[in-house]
DNA sequence: CATTTCAGTGTACGCGTGTACACCAATGTG
DNA sequence: CACATTGGTGTACACGCGTACACTGAAATG
């Protein structure tokens, strides 16, 4: 009773890479048509509507596959926030990692927060904002268990969420030398602000 | 001899208005077409070709003045470094009114470095990266002035820049009130930077 | 086995697009 | 004053688009 809906998820998935093989650094989502969608899925245009309502519709399923894989980096490094030294260093490079091996989706998370309609930005931001929410209640621990705390987790994660993203947008268009010296510089301005963290945390007292 | 190019001028202002006019915050200058923007200035299609080669061009020419536009905020914004106390917080302040004069041309800079031509967006980059440049400049003079030298000033010229902008640029879609509560924890990460990079400095002696 | 469901097809439509071409009328030039 | 330059117009074209409609054939159902 399957091979209807396996054959159906299948053609679904289809459209999803899709549109995915057609973003890069010059395409945007936006700029795909639904035509365009399709014949790259091998379908004829009006196929389209058996999966996705229309075009933005498949967006915020794009969006959802991106938060999936964000989850995924993040339980990686929350694994590492555990065990490893140097946090920060490893953190982002396995971020890196992470960017270079999907890069469509990333760009679309990275570069096109500030594009698109209404629910497709709030989706995004709600991805975004789970990552560092996540982030604050780790620091918050860590900071506890070193005996260093860090003031006012929440802003100090989203400090450090806007720095690592914000470079990782800018390393999807970067070769791998400049990309490497973009993470070293990140790691800086992320020990910059741990350190400042830390500091007002001791001042306040 | 100047009835006729000053009237040329007079159009092409037009026409980068009716561009400007366009967008807002659900609308992206790629989405704006050739026909549009000459409609909404006034003018036949055709007559577009008189003033620019194509789209691109006419977004390469929005770039220049949302950079002049960018270039007075940073005037103002160093006149404050020299006379004010809480320079941050006047400055991220600064930006902010600046932003709400101007949302249209921000929403380019801030919004849109990620979408697009190659061009339209290392035109971007070059215009945030001369603000970057000149930032770091006074960091470093500053410091040397007040004695608390700063590490590594343009890591963290640039880390400022990157909280500021990233912030600047989700303002652009919220209300006055999200927007000074943003502002608030805006000035408190830039705090946290500074602190961190004058302790970075401290503990290279 | 007869019937229903439904993923996918082909044709067709109106629309907005970029831009080529021929043209006009006012300004600038010798 | 005669002529050249040029900003702007109107017409016309082929194109890709979203999507409505009628359809088909295979899988699912009873």
């Amino acid at each position: 009773m399957s091979t209807r809906t396996d054959k159906k998820q299948q053609t679904r998935q289809n459209l999803i890479d899709a549109a995915l093989g057609l973003l890069n650094q010059q395409r945007s989502f936006g700029s795909l048509s639904l035509r365009e969608v399709a014949r790259e899925a091998g379908l004829a245009p009006n196929a389209f509507y058996r999966h996705f309502d229309d075009m933005e519709d498949l967006g915020l399923a794009l969006v959802d596959v991106a938060g999936q894989s964000l989850r995924t980096v993040m339980r990686e490094a929350r694994q590492k926030l555990v065990t490893s030294q140097s946090v920060l260093d490893v953190s982002v490079n396995a971020l890196f990692d992470h960017i270079a091996r999907e890069p469509q989706l990333f760009h679309m998370l990275l570069r096109e927060q500030g594009t698109g309609s209404e629910s497709w930005r709030r989706a995004i931001r709600t991805e975004i904002r789970y990552f560092t929410n996540e982030l604050a209640e780790d620091l918050e621990r860590l900071g506890q268990a070193k005996e260093r705390p860090i003031a006012d987790a929440y802003t100090t994660a989203d400090a450090i969420v806007a720095i690592t993203f914000g470079g990782a947008g800018n390393a999807l268009s970067m070769s791998a030398d400049s990309r490497s010296e973009l993470a070293a510089r990140l790691v800086l301005q992320l020990r910059m602000i741990m350190l400042g963290s830390e500091r007002m945390a001791e001042a306040r007292d």
